[in-house]
DNA sequence: TCGTAACCGAGACGGTACGTCACGTCTTCTG
DNA sequence: CAGAAGACGTGACGTACCGTCTCGGTTACGA
């Protein structure tokens, strides 16, 4: 049988530390040049605890980065969809402009060949989001100010998807100005009125 | 300095050789899973003679999906913009869901932590195809068929920019069969009617 | 600063087997022949474990070497200084007439380029031969067997010295009889009586 | 067949200038350092043409000493067969502890991996000179100065093997000015009067 | 109050792949 | 058409991290 270590004997200095030291070491040498032994030297904190816990230095650094931006929460809701949408378009793109795009973007990286990072980079990070924004299309579908025929799911990836896709490939760079154009584009389509 | 050998003296046969090998080990292995010393194995090379041409190995294995996928040619053009666009989607869809996608994932991934793998990857593989359907779409809004005050390269991005960002995420499978349905919500956008 | 490991956590199973693997190598196939790559494999180590403890196979070797002869004792004492001189020069023949004999001449060929091997095999391997024997001369002089006048040092290199530079040189090969005839030879001097 | 090449062919200007360069490179960097590639360069010469006409460095390097210490010739004969070897033990050290000797160290070094580079080095550098002195020493048997039982080939080897010796151990800095005494030892012997 | 069992730090371990170096051979182009 | 230039296959180098595995030392719980 497997071990299974007891969750609540797990040291919370230690747990703390780590998490500070991985994201902080994500931030000074990026992403990629982060190793376990890093975290661990940094944090003062064996190797081994660092893997009883998660199984690799991805997943300690996408728990740490959730930990850093906390319960995600803030979908603003003002009545008016469109404003919304633009304001946070431009929350994400500075958000993901800073040092935390880039752990993202490395996250994102390490989970096209581990498919468990994969699954927990999308249920702990990407659907809150997701999740919160279905529902505020939910009740702009409900105000009559989005289509009724449209599943809001593939509103929020019409909407906010073209925006990781630039951040991962980097064709042109982010500008938070431009959202309001953008979302304008979307909503009322690409057709000539 | 650096030596730069003469790529005039480059052996045909081994430049084939590894373009090959690589492509098959990417696609039986997985794209994260080859090395540099595996390829040069199996294509009964030296490994020194990979590290003269290429600068890693995913260098090598882009080169070889650029040599494979052929010269880019196939944006349709039958008149109608909105199923041309579906078809091509569709094709988009059905490529990238076999192996090759798994490379291209691979490649994005690495191009995350290697600004100048990054910037090959834009430059060789993206950008040709974006630059063909710009002028696709231009052609379209020449013709009336969608609006003129967008930049089709903002267009490129909304209409392709979400299909790539789903294989790179994961978030739901791909499905060729409502790409119709997704390029009507983009053309005629999210408002009602 | 090199992180310096701690000698008091290291493996005895693996010392002692990275040891016996880096002899039997050197006996096969011949000093020159052996590799880090080879020890270790032979040894079920990694390479990296030779590299935390030695810096050079040469090192290694060296060790296995001293580490096989044991610790040197052997200066016959029967009060004859001649005859044991004699013995000795037997013994050093035909030691060196073995393998053994082919790994010391690689290890001097080695120290050639590498001050710090050098520095190792005179104090670690020649040194307390060369030691335990000017305490057998210095008994010999306060014995009157030999001239006081002539430092002990000088005596031992006199003495020894020309075995080791034929067997370095190959100038002629070794025998081990006539040994007698050359210790005449030494301490009676080359000029007629 | 071996194609045998003709050395009547070899080009004069070649040889020189891969003779010249190897010995400018060796005084340089160091023996151990030199690699054909660098011989090549230096020489503005193809690596080819070394290969040609040599089996390796140690070769080139062997053939550069020689000729430019040129024709062994100078065994001093003032009759008195004492101060002769005192003199010309210290032409040795002196010549030895120069640039020269350390590159004489590392064709020693490379002669013990390399059976035909000791026969060559044995050959070409050593025996001409052991032979001279051989032929010194008849004379001073002859003479009556030295003993008429001891093979002139072993007395080469005793006056001279122990400098040898400590040139390749490094057991203690050679001294060029008490070779008198160190004569004195080897020609009256080591026991008291 | 005191075992005793788990967690902890430290870091050595067997591995894998890296990117570099030089070897000795082979090929191409040029003077 | 000889030879400089240098690309080639080969193989070992020494390094970086991986994820696992001992080691003592230190809590912290239950008898």
């Amino acid at each position: 049988m497997a071990p299974a270590p007891n969750p609540d004997l797990r040291n919370q200095r230690s747990h703390r530390a780590i998490l500070d030291a991985a994201l902080e070491l994500a931030a000074r040498d990026g992403y990629a040049k982060v190793t376990v032994e890093a975290i661990a030297a940094a944090a003062g904190v064996g190797k081994q605890t660092i893997y009883r816990w998660w199984p690799s230095k991805a997943a300690v650094i996408l728990e740490a980065l959730n930990d850093r931006t906390g319960p995600f929460s803030g979908v603003p809701d003002t009545g008016d969809i469109a404003a919304d949408i633009a304001v946070a378009a431009q929350g994400v793109i500075e958000a993901l402009g800073t040092g935390l795009g880039t752990i993202w973007r490395g996250l994102v990286a390490d989970a096209q060949g581990d498919p468990r990072l994969a699954e927990s980079l999308l249920n702990d990070f990407m659907e809150p989001r997701n999740k919160a924004w279905q529902d505020r299309l939910d009740k702009a579908v409900a105000a009559g100010e989005l289509r009724a025929d449209v599943p809001t799911r593939t509103m929020v990836e019409l909407l906010f998807g073209p925006i990781y896709y630039r951040l991962l490939l980097g064709t042109d760079p982010l500008d938070p100005d431009n959202t309001t154009t953008r979302v304008d584009y979307l909503l009322n389509g690409l057709r000539p009125h």
